[in-house]
DNA sequence: CTAGGGTTTGGGCAGTTGTCCAAGGCGATT
DNA sequence: AATCGCCTTGGACAACTGCCCAAACCCTAG
C-alpha cells in the first residue's frame, strides 16, 4: 500500500475534521473552499479532488458528527434503571452542551441546511429516526406504554430545549427536568381523562 | 405630507414583506441585495437607503413577522377552556405549519441565524420570552401548578416538534398530542413525588 | 534508470456578494 | 420659475464564491 495512498485518506479524515469545526463555527452557508483548505493546512484545491463538491464534503462531515453525538447516547441510556432516570442522565449529559457549543450548533447547522437540501434531509432524518428507535426500544422494555410516541415527543423536547437555550441561557436542565418527567408518568392509573379542569 | 415620502414608507414595507418571503424560500444567508430589491420592485440601491444593511434589514422582517406569529397564538389560547384543551388547540394550529411552510421556515432560520448575532439573538429571545410568559400566565390561571416550567418545556417541544417534522413529515400532531398532554397532567394527586424510580 | 499511479499545487474562470455614490427625477414650497 | 427635500437609479468597487485544470510532485513497481 502506497504511501501517498495513506496520506490522501489522512487529508480526507483532516478535511472531514475541518468540515465539522468549521460548520459550527462559522454556519453551513459560510464555509467556503478555501477556509476549509487551510483549516486543514492544504491548498485549496485538493477539496474538490477528495470530494465532489463542498456540499458533499459538509454532508458527509455533518451526518459523521451526528452519529457519533447519538451513539455517545446509547451508553448514556444503559446506565439507567428507570425511565424518570433515563431522562435525568439525558438531561444531564445535555448539561455539557450550552447550546451555542460546537455539537449543538452542528446539529442545529444540519437541521436548517436540511431544509434545503433532498439528500442531506433524507441522511439528517435517518439519524434521527435511529434515535428515536433506540430510545423507543430502551422504553418500551422499562414499562412505557406508549414508547414510540412518548420517544418522539421526548427527542423533538429535548432539541427544542438546545434551541431555546441558545437564545435564553437561563433556561436549565434542572427547571425543566421534573416537568419533562412528567411524560413518562402518565395519569392513567386514575380511571380520569385528561380534561382536568371546569 | 410629501408623496414622495409616503411612496418612501411604502417602498419600505414592501422591502420588509420580500425580506420576510425570501428568508423562507432561499434561507438567511441567500437573501441578498439584488433578490430584495427585485422581489420588491425596486432598483438595488434602494435597499441600503432605507436599511443600514442587509443585516438589519432582515432582523426587522424576521422579527416582524415573528411577532406577528406570536401575537395570532393569544386568540387561539383564549378559545380554550382547559390546559388540556389549549394543547389540543395549539397543535391543531400548528397543523397549519408543515414544517416546510414559510412560517415554520422563518422561525428555524431566524433561530439559527441568532447564533451568529448578537443582536438578533436578542430580539429573537424576546419574542420566545414573550409567548413563554403569555403561555405561562395563562397555564397559571387555570390550574397548573408550575406554570413557567411547564410553559417552557411546552414551547420548547413544539419548536422541536416543527423542526423534527420537517425531517420527517410522518410525525403528526395527533401523534404526539396525547403525550405532550401528559405535560399538564401530573401525577401529583397520589402522594407519590416525582422520584418514582428506586 | 524509466514509467506510472495517486496526490498536491496554485492560479484561472465566471459569477455573486455588500456597500457605496454621483447623477437624476419629482412634487411641494417659496 | 427657481429652489429644496426626499427618493430613486444604475453602475462601480473590491472581495468573495465553487469549480476546474495543467503542471509538478513523490513514492513504488518494473
Amino acid at each position: 500500500m502506497s504511501t501517498a495512498a495513506e496520506q490522501g485518506r489522512a487529508v480526507r479524515r483532516r478535511l472531514l475534521r475541518a468540515a465539522a469545526e468549521l460548520i459550527a463555527e462559522r454556519g453551513w452557508r459560510a464555509v467556503s473552499t478555501r477556509v476549509l483548505a487551510e483549516r486543514a493546512g492544504v491548498a485549496p484545491g485538493v477539496v474538490h479532488y477528495h470530494f465532489t463538491s463542498v456540499q458533499a464534503l459538509l454532508t458527509e462531515a455533518a451526518i459523521g458528527a451526528m452519529r457519533d453525538v447519538v451513539d455517545g447516547l446509547g451508553p448514556v441510556l444503559d446506565r439507567a434503571r428507570t425511565p424518570a432516570e433515563a431522562v435525568d442522565l439525558l438531561l444531564a449529559s445535555l448539561d455539557d452542551y450550552t447550546g451555542n457549543d460546537p455539537a449543538s450548533l452542528l446539529f442545529t447547522e444540519a437541521y436548517l441546511a436540511a431544509t434545503r437540501d433532498a439528500e442531506l434531509r433524507q441522511a439528517v432524518g435517518g439519524v434521527v429516526v435511529d434515535f428515536r428507535r433506540k430510545l423507543a426500544g430502551w422504553l418500551g422494555e422499562h414499562g412505557v406504554r406508549t414508547p414510540e410516541e412518548t420517544a418522539a415527543v421526548l427527542a423533538a423536547a429535548i432539541d427544542g430545549f438546545l434551541l431555546h437555550r441558545a437564545l435564553e441561557p437561563s433556561l436549565s436542565a434542572a427547571t425543566v427536568a421534573p416537568v419533562l418527567r412528567r411524560i413518562l408518568a402518565p395519569p392513567q392509573f386514575r380511571g380520569r381523562t385528561q380534561r382536568k379542569g371546569r
